[in-house]
DNA sequence: TAAGTTAGTCCAACATATGGACTGAGTCGA
DNA sequence: TCGACTCAGTCCATATGTTGGACTAACTTA
């Protein structure tokens, strides 16, 4: 299969890489949530190609990720923002943040804290079940299919356990 | 700068890119919560190509995020197991599912559904904070560096907002 | 004995990413 | 009004990654 083909998949991820797999989309976005907004700034702090960081940012707007919005009008100057959709995105970029302080920080901790105003704290992320409020374990999710479909041939195995 | 010298930043999204940020990898990490462990099924369902599942599967063990694991003996057979890391992503993977359920779904609702076992809903992940338990809105978030350094440019810009 | 299963490797063709030079509209200071 | 600077890109030849298809190799099953 081809990478053009995936978003025919039924599969949410399948769809999803379409927007954020490739090699630079995640720090991009990681930046966007930081405040960054302009080519320039994302070019000097990521070092990223510029034309690579340009296709990068037209495929988010033309997914809704981003928008453009002008910001200053001689010299016409843009700047990306999040959509709501693109928001949508945050508790992502959280998981995957702390994922990274937790297993690719140096002794000194994490580079970047982030603290709840709410309350005050630097925290992590915890997720919960939006049903019953507890936090939820792998363990302790059960998938299925919504309906029979041919698109995800059956799978030899036993006992469904995620780890060791 | 080149895609190899990312691993180096102190950015935890660019160390996290290196092991998740391409085309393939969180789809075959889906599909490994789903149970699937098998290269032959991968390689079915996905329709990647094997060569680039080869590669992938290998990374993904040298980062310690799957473990092989021998599940026959004659002839020797292994399979891909989540080690306790790479069951750290599940977060990450359900916040990522869910978002592409909500935006990329047709209209019969997502082709996959999730049900918490403790409370036996079909759910949605929901992000809270590790210090307070409220759900976190990104809007409420402040993040700063840890300590001064140059690796992250000052950046110009007005007061931060995450959208219009 | 022939066909099937599983887990790969190898290869040439194609697609994507790279840095560096360049464009073009405008600002700023002397 | 000149030269230097800012910002947001595009263009191009080279380098790297991805593709499908054929192939290997060890075993099992009919």
């Amino acid at each position: 299969m081809r990478w053009e083909d995936l978003p025919e998949q039924q599969c949410s991820m399948a769809r999803t890489s379409v927007v954020l797999g490739d090699r630079w989309t995640l720090v991009i976005l990681s930046d966007v949530f930081l405040g960054v907004r302009r080519f320039e700034d994302f070019q000097r702090r990521l070092g990223i190609s510029r034309t690579t960081l340009a296709n990068r940012l037209k495929l988010l707007e033309e997914h809704g990720v981003l928008a453009q919005r002008q910001y200053e009008d001689r010299p016409p100057r843009f700047e990306y923002r999040l959509t709501e959709k693109g928001l949508g995105l945050y508790p992502a970029i959280i998981a995957l943040l702390d994922w990274g302080d937790e297993h690719y920080s140096d002794a000194a901790g994490p580079p970047i804290l982030r603290r709840h105003k709410t309350c005050g704290h630097d925290f992590h992320g915890v997720m919960h079940c939006s049903e019953c409020g507890e936090a939820v374990n792998p363990r302790d999710v059960e998938a299925r299919k919504r309906a029979p479909d041919d698109r995800f041939p059956e799978v030899k195995r036993g006992p469904h356990t995620y780890a060791s």
